[in-house]
DNA sequence: GCCAACGTTGGC
DNA sequence: GCCAACGTTGGC
């Protein structure tokens, strides 16, 4: 068992909209070779902390799990998606995605100045100047935390 | 909209 | 393989 924290652009793709899907959504679009591995390295029923970013309201909104391990991300060969990648072939595929649904939304956001607050989160990466990645590992410790922070 | 931080690209 | 230029991310 994993645990993660991925952002996503609620407009985009929100908590809600992880929530009302019954079979999860497909997360693609990841066109980082660093987030990439992460998500390759995922497995079932491995949970996610769910992060929306540039939004009104930047933070932690809920937990969400993998309900499909890594597979070749569909949109690098759609030349209508807006993640469309001219160099990838079906042959020599770049990205991976995966399958991931909605489990809670917590009762508040929890935004970066409120989490900063915790000796205990001060190694997560999320809470690191400068970062840049959209799916990062945290550790069971982190993952609780933010759960109990959530979930009042 | 600003800007710091970081990744990627490509000339050499 | 170095590194400057450029593009992108994302909080504020």
């Amino acid at each position: 068992m994993n645990y993660w924290l991925y952002k996503t652009e609620p407009n985009e793709c929100s908590i809600s909209d992880l929530l009302q899907s019954d079979n999860g959504v497909i997360w693609e679009g990841v066109r980082n070779y660093q987030a990439r591995n992460f998500l390759r390295s995922a497995q079932m029923d491995d949970l996610i902390l769910i992060h929306h970013s540039s939004c009104a309201q930047v933070g932690v909104v809920g937990v969400a799990k993998i309900v499909q391990t890594a597979f070749d991300d569909p949109s690098q060969l759609d030349p209508a998606s807006i993640y469309f990648d001219s160099k990838a072939t079906a042959e020599k595929p770049r990205w991976s995605a995966v399958g991931v649904k909605g489990l809670v939304q917590f009762d508040k956001v929890l935004s970066l100045p409120e989490l900063r607050q915790h000796a205990a989160l001060r190694d997560m990466q999320l809470l690191r100047k400068g970062n840049r990645l959209s799916v990062m590992p945290v550790t069971e410790d982190e993952y609780q935390l933010v759960y109990r922070l959530g979930k009042v």
